[in-house]
RNA sequence: GGGAGCUUAGCUCAGCUGGUUCAGAGCACCUGCCUUACAAGCAGGGGGUCACUGGUUCGAACCCAGUAGCUCCCA
């Protein structure tokens, strides 16, 4: 035979994936039958694949897979994400790389720099999707910056702003000094930092004999003291009362601030005293308002100090840390310094330390739109797997706070807002509905200009469900009518509030409509020891690079299989090998049929109760695979599919099935054989796309007409199935194994046949199976008995006999051991039986099902042991 | 500091409304097999005080309380 022995995936990945392109089975229009749509998280365009995408993806186009072979008209969106700050800050190395500074380059010059970067790199991910598989509509593909979805970005800012949602407003924000730009609370990452606490003194002015001339403050900044506008004490604190109404003078600068009160001030921490700085803090800035405090900003938006700072202009803010320590101790006005850990802010894009700011940014008002997007969650309409989730939502939804939309960034949409030469602003489209707006309010139009900063990425990925069908600018469209909507998103938990809220928010307001009805968080994939993968650790493997190793089936089985819905997922090689080897046995089971010479000869008794008993098994087996889909639990899905094919049909139906070397197979098991493995191929598809529809196009199940494809075959309906069948093979089952157990431990060779006789006393028909346990255990001249025939070893299965002609390998001593052991083990079994039994409230209180059970386990018991016990007697 | 969750075999995890199918699966491990589909395999096997303590119950991995450890989210 010139079929190799292992598969080799490689050539049918790309060639099956090719013609399934050229035939169009990705391809997703609008007709009358029901839709079921996933649209793809975008990946960001300066992305390349990871295992987090892997995981993900892999679980799309499952999904996918299963509902267009079931009929549906399965829509895939695929896309990218624009990604500003990420984007951008690419680009902006790249052109340093180059010698180009940003600063150099206008607007236009700099977008122009940043698309050529995205057409040469913003693809890559999505073909890298292709090799994993991903059956996407590619017509479909969006880019969140494209023209019409940019378009959609402005036309919701503006129907937003007008009704009243959004409005612009100074706040302290999170300001990235690299990325000069705000960000919002969620792009900032937390971190604990080991710092030091820095004691300074500060002068007292109009202290008298009996008051020290000054007091001790503790601060991790020393380098804003030049930003103080006060000193805070608490009102209930004796130690500070004699300061009460004084002022003190910043040290190095010798700025006069008063001292205040406030019972904010922690007594414990510190000294209990605390310097007061508005303008970068956010506590003291509250502080400030609540006490009509200066505020001085002494930063520039780079991190540098200003000239409010008065000295060290132009330092970097962590230079002028160490500067202003030295300084103040040169003046001996630093008491002492401590190590001290805190948390800080980071950026989660460019991980420069957080600076709080006060800027005038656009804020999205959240009150509103928030309630009914919570809504949708918790009366189920859009359901959150696994459901635990539902907590953390509800918590997030209820104590929304306000949206910074804005971002001082060039790559993104710039926000449509246009000032005047007197700072005098409207929001409109273009800037001749600007002009009109300003003179319509009988304001100039002279000097004219369009907002700098452009619109936080999350309020154009926040439409997407709707924007990838041009929902938002055409509402009535035959796409959006059809596909919204959607039916599945597949997304990680990390960013269920930065998207997932944004987007049922986003639904909720142009459609009156959540915009997917399940929402599936997959876990973050981890490396065995528990560490998030990632590139700074390395402990990533690549994902191409796997599915080079293990083929692309092999690699999607092993991301399953280790990923239980909404856990973390401790991701091991190991898993793809199995992967791997599970497409493997697959092969081997089609080249053993594939080699049968097909005869007109009757099908044996094993095969035709091996088709009996297969049918049944296959039907079971596909209730349990709905009900794990319909679950959304698909790594069980998977494995009751490699239980099924491994187990029951590799090693039960077609070791029952397969003739005697050399020897040709009756039509009739050979065209049940290839019925069975035409459901297989069916049922694993959705998991293993390719290998299955490379056996698909086999000759093996004859020609193939044009068009027919695993890809869009009837996707295997569960029928009825019949408990007695598989009650009764699983008796024989057990039979097949106690004698290879028996086989195992007397040392005999699988192919030294063994007469068997049988003492059925409960009534099953061994004989109807006899040429199956033939088949299946070596066994030969079975035969009915009510004696022990001498010179025989027994079993027993439920309350039948078995006895295994052994001739010479009787161990008369080892047999009376063996058996004087199940017998005490049932004793002890019987001895618990009896004991609730013969308790009254056990009697009384449990439910008659469950007393007439444990009366059957006694029955069973004393049934057992009696044979047991003459059987040895009779030794 | 506030909230959520987790702890079951060496590893990753199932165990729905408490009752022989409740102590399971896959992998790993051990033993024996190169049996013409597959050694990426076949057959068989061992392995867990269900974190700990107490309670409720005729009966608890499952319900309740507390303890310890871990994780995540928010401040």
């Amino acid at each position: 035979m010139s079929i190799p022995k292992t598969y080799n995936p490689k050539e049918a990945e790309d060639k099956w994936y090719a013609y399934w392109l050229k035939e169009g089975f990705f391809r997703s229009v609008p007709d009358d039958r029901e839709p079921y749509t996933i649209v793809m998280p975008p990946p960001n365009v300066t992305g390349v694949l990871h295992m987090g995408h892997m995981l993900n993806n892999t679980i799309q186009d499952v999904l996918i897979r299963r509902a267009r072979m079931q009929g549906k008209n399965a829509c895939w969106v695929p896309g990218t994400d624009h990604a500003s700050i990420a984007t951008e800050a690419k680009v902006v190395a790249m052109l340093k790389e180059q010698g180009i500074s940003k600063k150099d380059l206008t607007r236009e010059q700099f977008l122009e720099y940043a698309w050529e970067w995205k057409e040469k790199y913003g693809g890559i991910i999505l073909n890298q999707l292709e090799k994993l598989g991903a059956s996407c509509d590619w017509e479909r593909t969006r880019f969140t910056m494209e023209p019409e979805l940019s378009d959609a970005v402005i036309d919701t800012f503006i129907r937003l702003y007008r009704k009243g949602y959004i409005y612009r407003g100074v706040r302290m924000v999170n300001w990235d000094p690299q990325g000069r730009t705000a960000l919002s609370d969620e792009e900032v990452n937390r971190r604990e930092v080991n710092q030091t606490l820095y004691y300074v003194r500060y002068a007292v002015k109009g202290g008298d004999s009996d008051t020290p001339a000054y007091l001790t403050i503790a601060t991790t900044r020393p380098e804003t003291i030049m930003a103080d506008t006060a000193i805070c004490i608490n009102p209930n604190d004796p130690r500070y009362a004699h300061f009460r109404g004084k002022t003190a003078l910043v040290p190095l600068i010798n700025r006069e601030i008063p001292i205040i009160e406030d019972e904010y001030v922690d007594v414990e921490f510190g000294t209990g005293c605390l310097k007061v700085t508005p303008a970068h803090d956010l506590n003291d800035y509250e502080l400030g308002q609540k006490h009509n405090l200066e505020v001085i900003d002494i930063l520039n938006d780079d991190g540098t100090l200003n000239a409010n700072a008065q000295i060290l202009v132009g330092e970097d803010r962590f230079k002028a840390r160490k500067a202003v320590a030295k300084l103040l101790e040169e003046a001996g006005l630093l008491e002492k310094t401590e190590p001290y850990s805190s948390q800080v802010g980071f950026s989660e894009r460019t991980d420069a330390a957080i600076e709080p700011k006060l800027s005038m940014q656009w804020f999205c008002r959240m009150q509103d739109l928030a309630q009914p997007a919570l809504d949708y969650v918790l009366n189920g309409e859009v359901k959150l797997i696994p459901d635990k989730f539902v907590n953390t939502y509800r918590h997030w939804m209820e104590n929304i706070k306000d949206w910074t939309i804005s971002r001082q960034l060039w790559w993104g949409q710039r926000i449509p807002a246009w000032y005047n030469a007197q700072n005098e602003w409207v929001v409109a489209k273009t800037e001749d509905e600007a002009k009109s707006l300003f003179e319509a309010e009988r304001k100039t139009t002279e000097g004219i200009r369009q907002e700098d900063d452009v619109l936080d990425t999350w309020f154009s990925s926040g439409l997407w469900p709707m924007s990838v069908f041009d929902g938002t600018r055409h509402p009535e469209n035959a796409d959006i009518s059809y596909y919204y909507p959607t039916n599945d998103l597949v997304t990680a938990p990390e960013i269920l509030f930065f998207w997932v809220a944004r987007m049922i928010i986003f639904g909720h307001e142009f459609r009156g409509k959540a915009p997917f009805k399940n929402v599936y968080l997959t876990g973050i994939v981890r490396d065995k020891q528990g560490r998030k993968m990632s590139k700074s650790l390395g402990n990533s493997p690549d994902p191409i690079e796997l599915m080079e190793q293990y083929g692309t089936d092999g690699v999607r089985v092993g991301m399953l299989l280790s990923s239980p819905a909404g856990n973390d997922l401790m991701f091991d090689v190991a898993y793809c090998e199995q992967g791997r080897n599970f497409a493997n046995k697959i092969w081997n089971a089609f080249r053993l049929v594939k080699g049968w010479d097909v005869a007109s000869i009757p099908a044996t008794p094993a095969q035709r109760e091996a088709a009996n008993w297969f049918n049944h098994r296959f039907n079971q087996a596909m209730a349990e695979i709905d009900e794990h889909f319909a679950n959304y639990r698909i790594s069980d899905a998977l494995m009751a599919t490699y239980k099924l094919v491994w187990d029951d049909f590799c090693s039960w139906y077609l070791e029952l099935v397969k003739p005697a070397y050399q020897q040709p197979i009756a039509r009739e098991a050979f065209e049940a054989t290839k019925g069975f493995f035409e459901s297989i191929l069916k049922l694993i598809h959705p998991f293993m796309p390719f290998i299955s529809e490379e056996l698909w196009h086999d000759e093996l199940f004859g020609g193939r007409a044009d068009g027919d494809c695993c890809i869009v075959a009837d996707y295997p309906n569960g029928g009825a199935y019949d408990d007695r069948v598989l009650v009764d093979f699983a008796l024989l089952q057990q039979v097949v194994s106690e004698i290879r157990n028996l086989r195992n431990a007397k040392q005999l060779s699988p192919k030294i046949t063994l007469p068997l006789a049988i003492n059925a006393s409960s009534g099953t028909d061994f004989i109807r199976y006899a040429d199956s346990i033939e088949k299946m255990a070596n066994v030969s001249d079975i035969r009915l008995t009510s004696e022990k025939p001498t010179g025989t070893t027994s079993f027993l299965v439920g309350k039948d006999e078995f006895y295994v002609a052994v001739a010479e390998n009787v161990d008369v001593e080892a047999e009376k051991e063996r058996i004087t052991k199940e017998i005490e083990y049932l004793n002890g079994f019987l001895k618990s039986v009896n004991a609730k039994l013969s308790n009254e409230r056990f009697v009384q209180n449990a439910k008659a099902e469950i007393v007439a059970n444990e009366q059957n386990k006694k029955a069973d018991a004393e049934t057992k042991i009696r044979i047991l016990t003459e059987n040895l007697a009779s030794l």
